[in-house]
DNA sequence: TCTGGGGTCCTAGGACCC
DNA sequence: TCTGGGGTCCTAGGACCC
């Protein structure tokens, strides 16, 4: 194929359908049929859909009792983060063999930079084909490789290529390629951005380009209308760029049912703000700002958080803070989901904090939490599962395996 | 149909300092 | 006595992304 993707030297790299494909390596047998992952409860979300079962309108992020809606015959696995952590590493060492010019943008996902790989490998559009074969020599997984001039013209690229494709856009081309697009396919438009635009007759991607700036703030804010103006004209001068620190480090979880004993609520505010400590020291971090988020029956969300005088890294402290926050609520609705972050991260050791050997105390309780976890699994200990016998649990919404 | 869990970024208002 | 503007930090909420 003769295309010149000199000036495309942007690749960004999406894996198809990832988690359904690599349970798929595994159930070779189901590939031509429609399968779901999921986990296995009440609430849970679709978090990939291979492409059978795309066609029945199932997509990641719906609900898992929608998606069997629309395709009854849809077979549901669970998901296996560390099987999909393993096939990521070694799709991201394939692409850092180019070029160290990788950023990891999900388990799935990274854009490169490889105007510095022409003269050893050849041409954006070579290197792109042979990452391609490369990944699936590898791994037996399939990508899509968008390549432009800029990030977010390289990432519509590829979202167009999938699946299994490859998409150059050279530089001359990339308003002729932007403009026909919906607005809905622009980075940074949701749902609710979109539906404005739509409302004010803004439809595809040229006609943002068209539209001044100050109707655009208007709309999305300062910031936002100078960043929609700029991509929706092709400008976009952020660099690819190697991985930056963690900005927060958190954990969440939605109850199978509704929660309204505060003793429950407490003792999962104090599970995951230990588990919260425990990443803060493994990534040799630490944080000032506790944050909690509670979620209502009714699905309104509030947030509340403080900011400490002394960072922290340790479980019991977070804890503490978490469980205060939490006690100033007062009165409260019954609780769908609680969660745990901590924000203003920084190095340890970097200024004054509250390290983890400055409390002994607290290691007892945390081991014990260990141990519930790795002797019962986390699903043991929480509050859902100890609120609900397996009689309540009605027939099971897991398919057959075929 | 009834909405996950991991995050990032932006806005707006208030406190406080100069 | 009243009034200012700029800057920074903190908190709460919300849009968005994968």
């Amino acid at each position: 194929m003769d295309v010149d993707s000199s000036t495309a030297p942007i690749l960004h790299m999406d894996l198809d359908a990832f988690f359904a494909s690599v349970e798929l390596l595994d159930r070779p047998e189901l590939v031509d049929r429609p399968v779901v992952v999921a986990h296995d409860s009440a609430r849970s979300v679709v978090t990939a859909a291979n492409y059978p079962a795309r066609k029945f309108g199932v997509r990641s992020a719906i609900p898992l009792s929608r998606a069997l809606q629309l395709c009854p015959s849809a077979i549901v696995l669970q998901p296996h983060f560390e099987k999909y952590r393993h096939y990521s590493r070694e799709v991201m060492s394939i692409l850092e063999s180019v070029t160290p010019l990788v950023e990891r943008m999900s388990i799935d996902e990274a854009f490169m930079d490889v105007s510095g790989a022409v003269r050893q490998f050849g041409s954006p559009f070579e290197i792109a084909t042979q990452i391609r074969a490369e990944v699936s020599a590898q791994t037996g997984l399939t990508c899509s490789i968008g390549a432009a001039a800029t990030k977010f013209v390289a990432k519509l690229a590829s979202g167009r290529a999938k699946p299994d494709g490859l998409l150059v856009v050279p530089a001359a081309e990339t308003l002729e390629f932007l403009h026909p697009l919906p607005v809905g396919s622009l980075w940074g438009v949701g749902a609710v951005t979109e539906k404005s635009l739509l409302g004010r007759g803004i439809h595809t991607i040229g006609d943002l380009a068209q539209t001044p700036l100050q109707v655009l703030r208007r709309v999305v804010g300062d910031a936002g209308g100078r960043k929609l103006h700029e991509l929706a004209n092709g400008i976009d001068p952020r660099p690819v760029t190697r991985e930056t620190i963690e900005k927060s480090i958190g954990h969440e979880v939605t109850f199978e049912v509704d929660i309204s004993d505060p003793a429950i609520l407490r003792r999962e505010l104090l599970r995951q703000s230990v588990k919260v400590g425990r990443r803060l020291r493994e990534s040799g971090l630490v944080g000032r700002t506790i944050a909690i988020k509670v979620r209502f029956d009714d699905f309104t969300t509030i947030a509340r958080s403080r900011t400490l005088d002394e960072a922290t890294q340790v479980g019991r402290r977070i804890a503490d803070e978490a469980v205060a926050l939490f006690e100033a609520l007062g009165r409260l609705k019954p609780v769908r989901l609680i969660g745990v972050r901590v924000e203003n991260l920084a190095e340890a050791g970097s200024g004054s904090a509250l390290l983890w050997d400055e409390d002994e105390d607290w290691r007892g309780a945390e081991r014990a939490i260990d141990e519930v976890e790795e002797r019962f699994g986390v699903d043991s200990i929480k509050p859902a599962s100890l609120l609900r016998p397996a009689a309540e649990l009605g027939p099971s919404k897991r398919r057959p395996q075929a």
